[in-house]
Order: structure tokens, then C-alpha cells, then sequence
DNA sequence: TGCCGTTTTGCACGCGCGTGCAACAAGTTT
DNA sequence: AAACTTGTTGCACGCGCGTGCAAAACGGCA
């Protein structure tokens, strides 16, 4: 590391030091540093021109000790197979950084830690906790919730039914309705539906939905499979068991899946391992709009989350001081593709 | 959120409050919290069960400001297409979690934004930055360098020349030349390498290594393409572009990527939107060993980092209190499969 | 029991900033 | 020009915990 130790900024640069600098007190200085401070235009100025010159920056481990807000959020994510993810983080990310929010990055290891990684977030204060991911049991929450431990407590592209939770997510009952609808007027009429893991806190209503809607329309229940993980890899695992050595007439005409992640998964083993073709043979859709779903290489028939709009209105609730719930529902859009 | 006010853990317990309860004083109680403190088994016995019972964790803030350490970094991203990216940061959140430090992940959110980002992570003290990226321009790694606003900065999975920073990354060189080699045993003569963005600070030296090697053995100068990140799409356009139209005996017989990202769209190019086969019309070769590679709809040849160990390395470094040059380069690994 | 060495515990002080209020300066009205 | 309003600045105190040291408790041995 840097060693030239005639230079100047001696690390800690505090603003007293700042404040000696410019001729001002110190709580001119701080002041100076916050947008709706009374401070008249000279004074910040004379402070602003201290500070870059001696490399001061307000310490906010400081700051939201003294004023309890953090102005930071942990962010709690136990899903990194699902190459969608990344679309949620970087559009989270930029939300909330634009608006002057940080982000605590908490990877919960495995489901026995849901609990722990709740903990950790708590030492740090945060002012909110989002969760985007699948293993978050209810009793881990619900403990978080009685001893109060965050003001905010935000469950992001997933559903909760927890009355202290905040949903941030699409409506998966329309959106999968408008998609079965989609997949039934196509005359698709052999579903399969392929499920992601079953959790109780943070759930998904879209394969409740797809049966409930084949039932009503053709009075039977197609048939699941379900993958423990929204990996593509385990996804092309569960379809090459539960299709190869069938006829062809045996052979589902769709694979409705929960999300793009199972899509892809999907589509590679009909494609690769069965050596059958997308949509002739088994027809596919996905959920998320995910980037691979676009690409030429799948071209999938999905279901678009307004994941930037969620963001957005994410920071909007976190800047709210109001005390209701905020929990919104968002529509997405079908994007009708190749693959059905 | 909850609103039944009878509740007892009022929100903000500190550490006086577990004192009295449990009939020590304040710094036994904080003492209790941390590994290698003087303290008699029974006591922090006590103090643990009273902290459980009324809902108490130390406040890393606070802990933070006294001692000077935070046990935080930061992780600097600027590039979210490259779905590789997912497994770094699975890696890296989980080991560092692991070793009890937490992650800010800030998106720098453009190329203006490296050093408002680089501030950023300083405001909150941040141990350590981690740069996971391609668009750090040297002039802001320069001035927060010279501001000694962070102990350690690190450059991850890339390589940076500037003297100041960790260097934690695969030695591009040695694999490069492993895999130039291979591409050349297997009789590929008409070679054309697709780059990802030049940048100064954060650098791959892949396309050098391949370039230079092939000058030696060959004595041609293989064509080169670039795009402007490290996105599938972009280089599926890029490769369309570049060999669209063209007869097929000047077509390349190989594409070497920087990247399995590029490699990707760059296959996605040749089977759909040019209609060629891979590897019979052309191969291609990646770098990474991203999970999609390795996907039975790619199997691209490519070399794995071993990220977890780079990882697992980076905690070491940041644990560490020495003085010295952590700069350290790993041997990945060449996977040959069916693409090259 | 009494003495000594070894844990274990308690405490004053400071980390850097925000809060709320009081003191002050500048600008406005009659 | 005096009284007033508005805008600006300074300050005592506290946020919750770590540091280093001094006081107290403990355990073993004679």
C-alpha cells in the first residue's frame, strides 16, 4: 500500500479539522455536508473547498449512530443459480444508490442461517431488510419481527403472507392466467409443469394458478415436477428423468415453467438430451424475461417483471416515514416467443 | 409492520440494559460478544442468556467507531451482463460472511461514477474495497489511493499494473498460452479473437498473450473484434456483423473469446443467426468456466479460475495485518468439451 | 489460614457526528 | 432608527462501544 508517509491526509481527517481549515464551527462543517441544512451558500462553500483539500468525508458509521438511520439495507439473497438474479441485483443496486441508500450484500449460506444472517444485518442497524430468495422459513422472520429488530421489512419479487412483511412483486395470478390462457389458445392441451422449491414465507403463486386454470378450462390436473433449486442445470436433470424412455405420444406438448431459469434448463434437455425440437415437439415458457430468455439461442415465451419500476418504488417506500403497508402488487407483460 | 406496543423488546436494547439484567457491568457484557475477551465461562453464560432473552446484539456501529475496524468492505461491480459474475460474488459473499465480514455491494453506476462509488465505500470506512470490474479509470483509483481513504484496495479476477493495489487473479499469461496451444494442437489455423472493453487499471491480459503467442508460432496476426461489455447479446451482434456475408472459406475457423459471456453469444451467432455448427464450422473457445458453458447447450472449451480459492485467499489478505504484497496469481485449469 | 500469582471485572475517556436550542447576524417593516 | 422577522451559527449532550489500566476476585500452595 501507499508509503510515502510525507503526504498529507493523515487518514483521519475529522471535521474539526475541517472546521479549523475554514474558519467555521464544526457543526458548520457537517452542516455543510447535508442538503437541507440552514447554512448560507458562503459558508458551505468555504467548507467544501477545506474538505476536498484535505480529503475529509462525514464518517456515516458516525452520523447514523448519532441520528439512528443508517441509510443502509441488507440485502438477503440465498439464490445465485438463477442467472435472473443479476438483472434484480443491478437493478436494485442502482435504485438505491441513486437515491443515497447502500447496500449490504448477505449471502445466506444455507437454510439453517436465515436466522444468523438476520442477526448480522440487525448489528449493522439497517434501516431495512429485502429479501429476494426462496429459504427464509417463517420462524427465523417471525422472531426478526417480534423483537423489532428492523423498521422496514421488505420481500422483493416473491410473496409473503405475513401481515408485517412488505410485498414488492408482480401479480402472479393475472400474469400466470394471462399465460395460460396463452398456452390454452395456442392448443396446447399436455402440460407439464416444472416447480421450483416449495417454501412457506416467501412463495410464488404461479403453479396454484396454472393447475387451478387447467382445471377450471379442461377439468384435469397436469402433471409437476419440481427441482430443488432454480438452477437451469437441475432443471435439464428433472426433465431428462421424467421424459426420456416415453413415447412420443407420451411426450408432454408443454413445459410451463415457473421461472426462465427452469426454461432454459428445460429447453437444453429437450434439445440436447432427448433430441427433440422447440416448439415441434415440446413447447416451453418461462417467467422473468430473463436476459438468456431474449437471446436468439431460446428465445423463450415469458412474462416481463417491471423490475426497474419495483426497484424504484422500493427506494419510495424506504424514504416513506408513513406507518401503513405498503405492499404492492405490479403487472408484467407476456412476451410471446418461438419456444410456444 | 408490528403495532402491538406491549411488547417488550423496546426497539433499541443496549448494552446496559443486558448489564443490569444480568448483574455485570457494561463491558462484561460487551466482552461476552467477542471471541478473545477475558471472561470467566459463567459470566458470559449469564450475560448471553439475558442478551437472548431481551433480544440484544452489539451495535457494529458503534463497535466500528471505537476500534477503527468495521469488518466491512466494499465490492465495486460495473458489470451485470456477464452472468459469470453470479458465481463471483456467490464465492466471495460466502467467504467473507463466513469469516464474519460484511459486503457493501455499490454499483458503480456509470464510467463518471468510479470515484463518487470509491467515496462512497470510504464514507462508511470500509476495511477493504474490492474492485470486480472493468471501468475503474486510473485518475480516481489515484486519488483515493493518495488520500489513503482505504487500507487495502484489491482488484479481483483481473489485473491491474498499478503498484498499490492487490492483485488477486488467474495468471492470464500461463492460461492463455495453455489454451492457445491446445486451440493450435487441435489444427485450428484461422483463429479470431473477440475482446471485451480495453481499460487501463483493471486489465485482462488474454488477448495480448493470445495474439503474441500466435505471432510466434504462426507469424500472422489473428483478426481481432471487441465489444463494448462483457454482454452475451452484445456478442452475438458483434459476431454477426463480423462474419456475416462472408464465403465460407474466409470465415474463421475458431473464435477465441475473452470470455465465456462472449463465447456464448458468439456461439449463439454462428448456430442462429449465421446457421453454421460448432465446432464444425466454426469452434470456439471461452474463459471462465461460467456454469452456462459447461451447460449440455454449450459445452464450451474453457479455463475454470478457482474462484473459491481465490476467495477464500482474499479473506486471508484482508485478515492479515502484515505490510507487504498480497498480489497473488492462481493456475486455472483447461476443461476441453465439444465446442473446440 | 495467609500469601502470592493469575484471571476476571470495572471504569474514565474518547471515537465523530446529530439534536435541539440559544445566540447572533442580516434583512425588512413602519 | 427602532423593532421585528428570517436566516445562520455555535454549543452541551448523547449515541453505544473499545482501550488500557487499576481494582477485585479467584485459586493454589504452604
Amino acid at each position: 500500500m501507499a508509503r510515502d508517509d510525507r503526504t498529507l491526509p493523515e487518514a483521519h481527517v475529522t471535521a474539526d479539522d475541517v472546521a479549523t481549515a475554514a474558519g467555521v464551527s464544526r457543526w458548520t462543517v457537517n452542516r455543510a455536508f447535508r442538503k437541507d441544512a440552514s447554512i448560507s451558500a458562503r459558508s458551505r462553500e468555504k467548507v467544501m473547498q477545506a474538505a476536498t483539500r484535505l480529503g475529509y468525508v462525514p464518517d456515516m458509521r458516525a452520523a447514523s449512530l448519532a441520528s439512528d438511520r443508517s441509510n443502509l439495507v441488507a440485502l438477503l439473497v440465498d439464490d445465485f443459480c438463477n442467472p435472473h438474479k443479476l438483472v434484480v441485483l443491478e437493478h436494485l443496486t442502482r435504485s438505491l444508490r441513486r437515491a443515497g441508500w447502500d447496500t449490504l450484500l448477505v449471502n445466506t449460506l444455507d437454510e439453517a442461517d436465515a436466522g444468523p444472517a438476520l442477526l448480522n444485518a440487525s448489528q449493522r442497524r439497517v434501516d431495512a431488510v429485502i429479501l429476494i430468495g426462496v429459504q427464509f422459513d417463517d420462524e427465523a422472520l417471525k422472531t426478526a419481527i417480534a423483537a423489532r429488530r428492523f423498521r422496514k421489512l421488505i420481500v422483493f419479487a416473491r410473496f409473503s403472507r405475513n401481515p408485517d412483511t412488505i410485498n414488492i412483486a408482480v401479480d402472479d395470478v393475472a400474469a400466470m392466467t394471462e399465460l395460460a390462457e396463452y398456452v390454452a389458445a395456442r392448443g396446447y392441451r399436455r402440460p407439464m409443469f416444472l416447480a421450483g422449491p416449495r417454501t412457506s414465507s416467501a412463495h410464488l403463486d404461479r403453479k396454484e394458478t396454472f393447475l387451478a386454470f387447467w382445471q377450471a378450462r379442461f377439468g384435469t390436473e397436469p402433471p409437476c415436477t419440481s427441482v430443488a433449486a432454480y438452477s437451469p442445470t437441475l432443471a435439464t436433470e428433472a426433465v431428462t428423468t421424467a421424459l426420456s424412455d416415453r413415447p412420443a405420444a407420451d411426450l408432454p406438448d408443454v413445459i410451463v415453467c415457473e421461472n426462465d431459469a427452469l426454461a432454459i434448463g428445460a429447453m437444453d434437455a429437450i434439445r440436447h438430451t432427448l433430441g427433440l425440437r422447440v416448439p415441434e415437439d415440446v413447447a416451453v415458457t418461462g417467467f422473468d424475461d430473463a436476459p438468456q430468455a431474449r437471446s436468439v439461442a431460446y428465445r423463450i415465451t415469458s412474462f416481463t417483471q417491471p423490475v426497474a419500476e419495483m426497484a424504484d418504488y422500493l427506494v419510495e417506500v424506504l424514504d416513506s416515514s408513513e406507518d401503513r403497508d405498503f405492499s404492492r402488487l405490479f403487472l408484467g407483460q407476456l412476451k410471446p416467443r418461438a419456444s410456444a
